[in-house]
DNA sequence: GGGTAAGCGAGACGGTACGTCGTGTCTTCGC
DNA sequence: GCGAAGACACGACGTACCGTCTCGCTTACCC
């Protein structure tokens, strides 16, 4: 993993043409403390003085090249996201569609990333800023993967014509989402399987019956 | 000096009502405060100090009544949140079930109560006790009220014995939260149609044939 | 137990012909309370709070008949203070001063009542009110004592005539407040047996010279 | 600037292993805010939160460099204390002695260096390690300058060989303090003469023939 | 001998200041 | 010229007492 990727910011790679560049290593290591932090005390109590103690990092070197929190948030969690979002192509639509949304399940209730993404998240309620990076760099993505399978069975006539892929994905992940963010529930295989059942079996039904 | 017994005089009455219990006066008045600076500056600026100053209250007031910020919020909360819980009862499921999917919809999104909720449930995400104590407080009858309809219809007939209502519930509303907590996508009158439609198309095409 | 042997203060006992009077059992608790807790946690650390339960009292009930905490303390101190002051008479004015000097010394360095004083004293530094009531209730008396057996040795002729009593008082007592209240250092016998001959063998001598 | 390890400034430095320097014009302006404050409004009314508004510092600041408010008033004190202590060296101890005396008399009861004194000196009396400091960075000072004429006349003859300075100046400067501290009154011209006559006659009397 | 008013405990109240923590900015100096 | 170290002004924290104010109880006087 060549780590320059992950760095889009225009204003740090100013010094390109300099004798000085960005510590990699100190970056590195700012974003493991991150982590590191976020599991062991809880994003209550992360602060950005804890995070520079723990990097072995001064507060200015992390003010320098992240603006807020938020971002440094939005960073760690970047680098960790992707592995969780592609969806498997069986060529089978149910199959396809349970195994992502287990995937889905898992990394929302039970990874690191998603303890990340959830803290994202819930900043996010109180920072329109956030909500809308957090959106076109991770959500944009992730909600084109989940309605992945549908729009393959789709093209492959497996529902019917007029079928929303985008409705049908909502109502298969909207749930699943609801009980990790809200109620707290545990997201069982049953309750995926159910979810997913009843919904192709009703998109046949009234895929089949666009008149009713 | 032995007339310091009974103040007459109305007029020097400038001290607040303190009974020997709680004084009424301060709880109302903090709970409004928190009300107004929630809508005024968000949750993010929200501070106690902030709030008894709005209140007209001592801070040392505040932290005898309730022991954190959240407390606070939560009782903010439950003051208004009951007016939108109980759904209509027409006898037409459908209805029903897209009245009172508005409503949640209008509640989530654009109500004060609401944006309360938001902020509740986003720290929520990093607090045990807060999340166990909002969903013994107002989910779980929250859930209920969104089963309602569906049990009322199942109980008509409306729907096939084996429907579940736990599961259309869910299909109906989860996309719902989705949207107003995850993507921020506006929650139209054509998508709740389209996701109770769906729901109900299916139900009847699957749990019972449709003709019955 | 009527002890009203140690009431002076007539505000007191005004509500004497009154169907209600002064519980006098809250009174000697509250003053028991101050003695013990400037011993144990001294003056800094004492506070209207800490007197009322220790001594098992409401804080109204300290504020009803003591206007302040330094009266509450002038009160304390009162109660014992009267004990030390009055000096021997030996008719032997060599004796009478030492001895006296000695009985003050002991008062001011080592007993409770003056550790009060002390705190007092010190009160007093920024309290002009409290220095006014502290030098008529209690220095007023105590210089008059302190001048004692030079006035009776005056009149015996021990003196000569136009030895100034109050100048030598003066300098045998001013550098034991000072050792005290100031230096620190210990007021040992020698200390007091060497200020008490110094200022007699000047008297004699400048007495005895007045033209000087 | 080569060295840091050197400091040119006459106050202390003490954070050894540290090589960021401390903002002298913090200090100068909070020494400087106590000051104006102790005067304006008093010993009594001086808070920490008071110096660092008037002083234009965070009260951080203030906590970081000083323990506590006395040792804060300390380092005030300290500034001003030393322009009055050195007497003057006339060759005449009667001269020299009254100069001084009235020139302590002088900072004591009317000079702002001598509010701070007294005010040190209160809380002295309920904080061991403030009095000891006291002691060690003024008081033993001060002590020797006010035995200072004494000693000088010792070595020039003016006083007998068996004088003891120590003695003498405790009976001048005693009663300065005990009327400055205790009693409140005046220190007028006069007794001070008084003050140095009576023990002057006494010595030259006592100690040795007049006519020496 | 019942009514009633003062003293009392308890403790909630609006405040002020405390001493601490974290923020984001700034400066110094080592590499 | 980046980066560590950390001082700085600022703002909020949660706590301790302040002095004021009911409240409901007890008690002792007076009618």
């Amino acid at each position: 993993m060549e780590s320059t990727e992950n760095e889009p910011a225009p204003a740090a790679r100013r010094h390109h043409g300099n004798r000085h560049r960005r510590s990699e290593e100190a970056r590195i290591s700012v974003l493991q403390a991150v982590d590191g932090l976020l599991v062991e005390i809880g994003y209550a109590r992360l602060t950005i003085e804890g995070i520079a103690q723990r990097a072995g990092v001064s507060k200015q070197t992390i003010y320098r090249w992240w603006s807020s929190k938020d971002e440094l948030l939005m960073d760690a969690f970047s680098k960790d996201a992707s592995d969780w979002m592609i969806p498997s192509d069986t060529g089978r639509l149910r199959d396809d569609l349970r195994a992502h949304a287990q995937r889905v399940a898992e990394f929302m209730a039970n990874s690191d990333a998603g303890a990340v993404f959830r803290a994202l998240l819930a900043q996010a309620q109180h920072d329109g800023d956030l909500a809308e990076r957090l959106r076109s760099e991770f959500l944009v993505e992730q909600k084109t993967y989940e309605r992945l399978p549908l729009e393959a069975a789709l093209q492959r006539g497996e529902l019917p014509q007029n079928a929303d892929p985008d409705l049908l994905a909502a109502q298969v992940f909207g749930p699943i989402y609801y009980r990790v963010l809200v109620s707290g529930e545990t997201v069982t295989p049953a309750f995926i399987d159910a979810l997913v059942d009843l919904t192709l079996a009703n998109t046949v039904a009234s895929g089949s019956r666009p008149g009713s």
